[in-house]
Formats: C-alpha cells, structure tokens, sequence
DNA sequence: CTTAATTGTGCAACCGGTTGCATAAAGTTA
DNA sequence: TAACTTTATGCAACCGGTTGCACAATTAAG
C-alpha cells in the first residue's frame, strides 16, 4: 500500500488550495468551471479520495447508518428475509455515499445500538421488527435518534415504518381462490395478537364481504403457529361436516403440518382442497404439488426504508407514519390444477 | 439529543487536561491510580463515549472491517449461512471495538472493496467464497490489503482462510453410514470442478479405503448441481443390477431430486437405502422421513475469520494459511430406523 | 544535601478534511 | 475613471480525539 495522498498534496498538484479542492469534490457553484476541471484531471489521475475519518469529523456525521442483524426467532420471515433487505439497504444507500454498519444484538440489541450511537459511528438507524412495542423503538423515539422500522408499522404516525401489506396480500390470495371456484376458504396459523395476523384477518374477511359469502369462524384457526398446530387444525377441517374447500396458511413450517394433514387423509389438492401460504421457501418451491404462495419482496423493503431514512436524515418533507412496498403472488400447482 | 461531550469537557470536569483523559481510556501505565479513578467516575457519570471519527483520523485507523453480502448464487451454503456467519464476525470483532460494515457488491464486489479501501473506511475485510480464483482476491493479495477468507482454503499459504474440513465432514457422514452397516455408498451432486467436492471426495474414498472396501466409480455421481441431476442420478442408481445401500448427497436442494426418485420407486428409507446429505434446511428438517444431515457452523466459521483478522490487524504471530471448524452430524429417520 | 532517575501530567502539534470570512480580480454602472 | 457588485479563491480556524516531548514533583542514589 503506497503512501496515501491528502487534499493538500491534491491541492499543490494542480496549484490551487486546498479548500478549492474540497469544493470542487462538492461540486460547488463557486468555483470556475476551468478550475473544476483542472482539479478533477488530477484527483482522477492520482484516484484521490477523501479519507472518511477527516471528513466525518469536520461535517460532523458519520455517513453511515446501522442495522442490528436479527436473531433467527424472526420465524415469519423466510430466511433470505434479512440479505435480501440488507442488499436494497446497501443499494440504496451507497448510491448516496453512505456505509450500513451492522452489528449483532449483543448482549442485547438496545445495548449494541446505545454503543453505535454513543460514540457517533451512525446518523441514523434501520430496525427490524415484528412486534409493536420494544426497549429499542421506545429508546430511539425518546432520544429522537433518527430511524425507520422495516416490518411492522406503528399506530404512532411520528415514527417511520415500512412494510408489507399484510391486509392487501391476504386479500389477494382470496381473491385468488375465489376467483378459481373456492367459496369455503379456512385460515390457519398464527395468533391474533401479532399486527400481521390481525391484518391478513382483516383482508380475508373484507374479500368475503365484498363477495357475500359467510364469515365462519369455524374456518379461522389463529392460535397456535407450530407445524403440529396446523398439522391438527387441518385434521379438525377435514372432519368437520362442512369441510372447507380451500386454506390459506400463515407460514410456509405451518404449512408443513397442513400438508401433511391433508396427504395423511388422501384428499386431493387442489381439486378437492386448495392450498396457500405466506412465505416462500424450498419446502413451498419442492413440495408435491408446489405451494402457491404470497412471497414478500424484502429487497424493496430494504430499499425503501433506506430512502426513506434518508429523506429523514436530509430533513426532506415526507409522508409521515407507515409504507407500504408490493408483494407477489406465485400461482402454483396447489391452487390450480394443470 | 442533547449536546454531545467532548474529552476536553471530561477534562474539564475533572480538573485535568485532555490528554491525560485520552490516557486514562486508554489505561495507559502512566497515569496515576488515583487520577484514573477520578476521571473515570466523571466519565461513567456523563456516559461519555469518545467520538469516532476523532479517534480514528487521530489514529489513523478506522476500527472497521468489510464485507461483501453474497448474491444469492451461493448456493452450495443454505441460507442462514450469511446471517449466522456474520453473527459470528460481529460478536468476536465488537469484543474488541471494531465495527462491521457491509456493502452489496455493487456494481461488482471488487467496486464495492475499491471503494471501502480507497476512503480509508476499513482496516482490513472478510471475504466469502466459494472459488479459489477471483479478481478480488487478486486484487486484495497484490495491494497486501489485510483479509481473510470465508469458505475457501487455498493453495497460497500467505492467505489467510476459515474453511469447514470438507474431507473430514464427508469421511464422518461416511463412518456414520458404515456404522450403521452399510457398505455400498454412492455420492450424488456438485462437481469435482469445486475444490469443496474434491475435498469431500477425498473423505469418502479415505473412508472406503479405510475399511477394506471398493471404489466403485458407478457410485460417484459429480457433474451436476441441479434438483434434476439427483432425480436422474438415483434413478439410474436404483436401477442399476448392484443397487448401493446408501447415498451421501452434497447438497440439500440435490437431494430432494433423490428423494423424489426413491419416494417414486417405493423403495424404503432406511431400511434398503439410506440418504444423508450436507447442509440444513427446512427441506431436510421437514421431510418424510427426516434426513441425517452434516451441517457446518457458520458462527463458529465467522468468529474464527474474525478473529484470525484482527490477529493480523495486530501484527501478532498467527498460523498461516488455512484453519478448520467443526462441522456438526445430525441423525435423523434417513439414516436410522427406529 | 545535591544530583540523578523515575513518575505523572500538560502543552501543543497533528490527523485530513470543511467552511466562514476576507480579499483580489473581473465586470457593471454612472 | 471612480465606486460598486459579483465572482473566484485562499487563509486560517475548527471538528475531537491522540501522542511526542517538556517539565514539575517525587523518590532514589551518591
């Protein structure tokens, strides 16, 4: 590594100061356009960069922005959930020079953002969430540290979320089995009390109203988000008199156990019962038949919470409170017969 | 947000000058116990936490390492390989005051390297691989920027690396199946182009070797990576007149392809055959019957790179070359009946 | 009791950028 | 041509730490 060049070598080089140096790296307006150009033959000759320490320190923020790398009991997310978000948070982020900084909870995750946050290293922060009300969010909002939820919008319209539309994803795949003949659609997995179950409720319920047909709370199984649970559920639908014709389960590891209800009792999808689940995973893509699937795009959530954090961080008017980013349904053998 | 405190305040605050509280952070010998007492009362009173840039321009270093978030076409690693390696380099390296930055490998990983380094982001950079050649592996070797290497050993022993011992997890999963009385092995997926397949190779035939029993070249299935080549490779296998007793696949995803042909011909698992296969997913957790699986420690994978970097960072004497973590045998129903 | 060694602390320069303010040069206006 | 803007650039202070060196105070040695 040769010795690394400073503003002021820069600066001599191409025999200005080197504050006009440092202003024509910020493209200012008041500096010639000769000057600019002469500047910058050298800056790129020599492939000059500033040094982030220095520049931090005298613009006093950090470029950087931090993420805690959450623990694997974020059961409702598939896997791929956080690198796929970590890349939309990059993308976005390097395009206006900004580093993610991330760091694992540890010991636990207020503790890892007090640290990041005491000693400066990060203008702003990206949580991940599930639930509502935690130490982090409740920290961040008194301190008044800048920062966006991905997953998980809030009723407090002063705090920044983004997240997927759980109400408007239910809604569509209902939408779905109704629009493929199923009239006596069940729900199973999950429990009410999570935001995202009480939305996707909200969604199925509104499809069946819009559409007339009978809300039968026999159909709604939430209480419970194990295999076995849907594994049961499903085993108590299938015997009931008033068998339902379709199902749209919370979880792809629920589905599982559905799956395993309904081959156990040789009734035949999608003919006889359809099949749909949130979450995409290999057990969704390599089951027999293949699950159709509601599958969030973590990628935009990533993305868009970094917009958004910058739009905070840069003081820009915006809509305040909770957005929402698209998701896809994956039409699949389970739904349609071929 | 309330005014941050400078160290000259802290000074201040306890009657002495800068340097000395620069000194008394740093527990440096040359301060007084009782000045060091005094001071740092005043510190953990007003919870001051020196500000990064400052100590980083100050010091000329910047406390940080790099990573590069995979494209998901790792596809040799299950998907809580990322995650939980990076758990791993986050908890060794926050030990010791460091930070993680991560960037996706935008547009290309070797931009995204160019750009940390050449702003003087980072000390040094982890890197996950899974070839042996590349251009920022190149790159990183003749700039002699510090790095160490996630999943791939190489030949260059002025490289450092972290691997899983490939050879010795396949001779494990082999010992496993002779134990349990098999002795007609096939080995289906990846190929020998990989130099983890290689090493796997190795293990298997060291094992075969070991206990006296034959290499069959028809048992050794290795072109091919996809779901399809492990349908088609234990189809042929199962039809074959010297069908093998057992199957040690190199992937989780090839393996459902093999399972689908075995479940298709009827033939029972363990009993006539038995399936084991590499890596952990909710495939093999799921299936029916559960399948015996080798999975590799990731943390251990990222705390170990970890720390061997910061060895490096330091100048302190360190093994060159490759280090190895332990793997971990999972036996499930696809191995032994119960 | 003087001199030398040791210990503890402060001064001030430095790390490498940024930016308010002063000023020189060029352009306008009367 | 004098007075007034406007435009382009440089000076120097500053951001908040760290650290070599000087020096005062204390202890040890002669």
């Amino acid at each position: 590594m040769e010795k690394k060049l400073t503003i002021r070598d820069i600066a001599k080089l191409s025999g200005v100061s080197a504050s006009t140096v440092s202003r024509v790296l910020d493209d200012s307006d008041r500096i010639s356009a000769e000057t600019k150009k002469s500047v910058l033959e050298v800056v790129n000759q020599y492939g000059y960069k500033p040094q982030a320490a220095a520049r931090n320190l005298a613009r006093q923020k950090t470029s950087a922005i931090g993420i805690i790398i959450p623990q694997n009991d974020m059961n409702i997310y598939s896997s791929s959930f956080f690198q796929e978000a970590l890349h939309g948070v990059s993308n976005s982020l390097s395009q206006n020079g900004y580093d993610v900084l991330i760091s694992s909870g540890n010991p636990t995750e207020l503790d890892a953002i007090k640290r990041l946050i005491s000693t400066s290293r990060i203008d702003g922060i990206i949580l991940l969430r599930s639930v509502v009300n935690d130490a982090s969010i409740q920290y961040l909002t008194e301190s008044k540290f800048p920062f966006v939820l991905i997953g998980t919008c809030l009723e407090n319209p002063d705090v920044y979320s983004v997240d997927n539309d759980n109400q408007r994803a239910a809604y569509d795949i209902a939408y779905h089995m109704y629009m493929t003949g199923k009239r006596k659609m069940a729900i199973i997995g999950g429990t009410k009390s999570s935001v995202f179950i009480q939305k996707r409720l909200e969604g199925y319920e509104k499809l069946l109203v819009e559409k007339g047909l009978p809300i039968n709370q026999d159909y709604i199984k939430l209480e419970n988000a194990s295999e076995d649970y849907g594994y049961q559920s499903m085993l108590e639908l299938l015997k009931s008199p008033s068998r339902p014709d379709s199902v749209l389960v919370m979880d792809d590891s629920i589905c599982v156990g559905v799956m395993k209800a309904i081959n156990e009792s040789g009734v035949k999808i999608p003919e006889e019962i359809a099949v749909a689940c949130f979450n995409e995973s290999s057990f969704t893509k390599y089951s027999r038949p293949a699950l159709t699937t509601i599958s969030l795009n973590f990628y935009d959530l990533g993305y868009c919470a970094a917009k958004t954090l910058l739009s905070v961080l840069n003081n820009e008017p915006i809509q305040k409170g909770c957005r929402y980013v698209d998701h896809l349904l994956t039409i699949r053998e389970s739904t349609v017969s071929n």
